[in-house]
DNA sequence: CTGTTGTATCGATTGATGTCAATACGTGAT
DNA sequence: ATCACGTATTGACATCAATCGATACAACAG
């Protein structure tokens, strides 16, 4: 089910007025995704592959878990809405999705950078 | 002790190159500071305030907690660098730190918004 | 000093989460 | 059909985190 904060019309920046219970959870839910180190790094190595698409084949090695494991975290991540994934013949392919983690950057909005 | 997160110089957009071990694990404690929803509305009160400042006796009602829990998540915030705390009196004081939350979402930098 | 009040800490409990070995599932090759 | 291989799921375990009642601490008022 699409939430509001998938669909993208869920939280006002977090800073621009207090946040209900309810926008809260759902960003709370999105930064729990990120709030893991493995899934960060695999966010990374997906998102800076020259094609923009990698191989879960291609994963567990480089981050050190077993694929149980990695493929626990990339089901996490598709969840979350932030990689899909695309099987081919045997192989699951996967890409990020930048809109997706753009909203949570968005609630950040007030800070510098 | 200060980390190269809080200082500001420790990773580079998650996207621009692959994540170190070590840059994952600190960009991920910084998202767990903010994957739960108290921690957030507590910010997020904070933030908001007209005067930029909150006394912890007014947000304990708010966001439905006890006090022990709402000074638990205060503390978990000062820790990570994103309030800083002041005494005054008998009464604490919250400040919120954009800076330090900027880094987080520096670190998101290649989505949209 | 004594009592009151705001805040922090302690202890215990409960629920969530990361991890892996074992196993099941699907696809392609022989 | 049979086998090999990439991936997903299951089950079990260990660790962590949120929560609250009770209590300790600190600052002011009397």
């Amino acid at each position: 089910m699409p939430t509001d904060l998938i669909s993208g019309n869920c939280c006002s920046p977090v800073l621009e007025e207090p946040l209900s219970a309810a926008g809260a959870g759902e960003l709370a839910d999105g930064f729990k995704v990120l709030a893991d180190p493995i899934r960060l790094r695999l966010l990374s190595l997906i998102a800076t592959a020259p094609d923009g698409e990698v191989c879960a084949c291609e994963l567990a090695e480089p981050v050190g878990r077993s694929q149980p494991t990695v493929s626990h975290h990339l089901s996490v991540l598709v969840d979350a809405g932030m990689l899909v994934r695309e099987q081919r013949g045997r192989w699951a392919w996967f890409r990020a999705v930048p809109e997706r983690i753009g909203v949570l950057r968005a609630a950040l909005e007030f800070a510098d950078p």
